[in-house]
DNA sequence: TTGAAAGCGCTAACAT
DNA sequence: ATGTTAGCGCTTTCAA
């Protein structure tokens, strides 16, 4: 091993290195630690403990090095720094798919999945999370059993220290195979399939009963709701939220039509609703896109909203305050979601050395929990952290 | 410079960490080159000229080396090939928005901005280019100043290589700041500002004069046009391609009402109009969220669409299809030119390396032409390449 | 408290 | 065609 003739050869190999790049006028590249070291004249090590905010360094030198900083310009090689401490300083930010559709196109993909509003809020959220930390998410998606490999080799070779997830369908393998390869990931919203990923999500059942019983307080008795897909767990939770809080005020019986949390599907199932009973006076969306297609249908129906048919929707997303009319709405606060996501895999990641105090921030009611489910040993950094949605009345009901 | 002592020190090295690692049965982590070329009875060199696909390496070796690459499981480490070829292999997507409005809330900024389907559908064609060649791209938001400078900062550090920017606003500081730190940067549109930076756009102008011909041709003779903010080249061109079409069919005069891209400003617009000249039977409007505002304001006004007047809009976005009616609108192909800003910006990166063959991806009648804007002297590699928008008839006009 | 030195895993001369 | 070797810029024992 390269180790002796060291201090007779460490002044001249600094030397050199120093005529042949700053005094030879070779462009010098972006200043590094030595740089920094020799104009502060202290050792690489002392800049790097400064740098690093390490404690045990003499005020004085401290201030030294500082200047040193400023007057070069140093920031640190993410390289070089990441190949020492084996971390990556980034995250992904994975929306995923189901199923193995590999002939989907990506690009369809992409611009299906941002059509809906809920993912530039998660993008907002986590983002407005990471950059004052500054870190920024690499964007990937996973939409075909090839994209989830790359995803999961991604991290694995550690290009990036962890994963936040969101899944558009039931039955997401993503999950399943991060778990597998115990790498750090945050869902967002509970996995239909018990996988020992720690996820945040809302409380969507008291969300549907905020807007059953909104609609009961205005007076509606003939009521109906449009569900979200049924083989998802917020689809699920929604409805019997509904149906649960009905059936506490005495109405044992609610039409139901399945949705898909799209636009297209609210019209036909909001359709099909009116058919089978015309005589309905509310309806509860589980989502805003759905609400807006029923109330697209409802006036084409000739209804008045919310004079004849009151909607309530749910999420508050941006459609919610363009709709026609203004949408009635259950609140998600998905960008605090979202930096809640963040903030756990941080945690998972330093393990354990995050700040307590970041919790709840600003969700409203939100809980901490860890999840009691069947583990597979090591879930005791598995949690959850359920958010508590809120009403907000507009004009639609 | 530590130079001696080598060729007897060589091989106990090795040994010894052979023996810390693997034999004394530590966790050892994820294969690493030497772990391959010790399988593969050759030098770390070696394997990595095969990972490498350089020639010059005899085909027995090759096989056996990938075959001790498949049996390890090796992944190259990114951050120690970083550290020596000097290249992230990662690029920023940057959202731009224009002024210093650090009051303005990010996450308020990130909702606003997906929730155009513009930006799903850059992402997209971004993605589509990038994944195949393994690499995904770090999603930035440069909407203030202090955002703007991290940007800047996260390139000049040599986090990402290069970055492709999308603006939201005219006057935006960022190309700017990016040109003059000569960092590598694409553009979706050409900059107000003359900024020496290579960008993709589309033949607005050709695009505005395919709606005027087909208003014309469908038989409107009061037409009127929305247009999108004037202190925007694609604001201005879709304006002025529309006034000269119509002008060389002999319609000297067009109202215009201008708009700012959204589907608020289009209904305000489409009042002012109605307003003014109720009697209209035909408007073009800059984009397709102006012209589904538009509509509504039709429909309100008893007007039927097409009937009574028929409505053009641009940029066949999601919501054209959604829109009611339908909407007849000029295809810009925002994913090809995504992609097409992919590949000049690692054309760029690589120096003259790229790949010839990739352009026009799929963009019909796209043109690559150099700049011959006033330069700042290095403007050789300041490309601009202009995609051909195409008429897409749907039920609105 | 500070510095010297050993690498992290990889690529790229430079020798064979 | 293959191996040897010197770092890339940084963190981190280990000495002093």
């Amino acid at each position: 091993m390269p180790a002796e003739g060291a201090s007779e050869s460490a002044l001249p190999l600094v030397y050199s290195a120093f005529m042949s790049r700053k005094a030879q006028g070779v462009a010098a590249g972006p200043p590094t630690l030595e740089d920094v070291a020799r104009v502060a004249g202290v050792s690489r090590a002392t800049v790097s403990r400064v740098v690093n905010g390490i404690r045990n360094v003499d005020p004085a030198i401290q201030e030294a090095v500082r200047a040193a900083v400023a007057q070069t310009g140093y920031t640190p090689n993410r390289a070089a720094r990441s190949l020492v401490t084996r971390r990556a300083e980034t995250i992904a930010l994975v929306v995923s798919g189901a199923g193995d559709d590999s002939v989907e196109e990506q690009a369809a993909f992409a611009s299906r999945v941002f059509s809906d509003p809920f993912f530039g809020r998660v993008t907002g959220g986590v983002i407005g999370y990471l950059r004052p930390r500054s870190m920024h998410p690499v964007l990937m998606f996973a939409e075909t059993a090839e994209a989830r490999d790359q995803v999961v080799a991604y991290l694995r070779q550690g290009s990036a220290d962890g994963a936040l997830v969101v899944s558009t369908h039931a039955g997401d393998p993503l999950p399943g195979m991060l778990a597998a390869a115990a790498l750090p990931a945050v869902l967002f919203a509970r996995p239909v399939d018990q996988v020992p990923i720690s996820y945040v999500d809302l409380a969507h059942r008291d969300g549907a009963r905020l807007a059953a019983e909104h609609l009961l307080a205005r007076g509606c008795r003939r009521l109906a709701t449009i569900s979200g897909p049924l083989d998802v767990p917020a689809g699920q939770d929604r409805l019997t939220g509904f149906r649960d809080a009905l059936a506490r005020h005495g109405h044992g019986y609610v039409p139901v039509a399945e949705g898909g949390f799209t636009r297209d599907s609210g019209e036909e199932a909001m359709t099909r609703l009116l058919a089978e009973h015309p005589g309905l006076d509310g309806v509860f969306a589980a989502n805003d896109l759905m609400a807006q297609g029923a109330c697209r249908v409802l006036r084409a129906h000739g209804r008045r909203i919310p004079e004849d048919v009151a909607v309530v929707g749910f999420d508050d997303s941006s459609v919610a305050a363009v709709c026609d009319p203004p949408l009635t709405t259950v609140r998600q606060p998905v960008e605090d979601m979202a930096a809640e996501m963040a903030r756990l895999l941080q945690e998972r990641i330093e393990g354990r050395g995050g700040d307590t105090t970041g919790g709840d921030t600003g969700g409203i009611g939100s809980a901490d929990q860890t999840d009691g489910t069947a583990g597979t040993g090591d879930d005791a950094e598995i949690r959850a952290v359920i958010f508590e949605p809120e009403l907000v009345v507009r004009a639609s009901a």
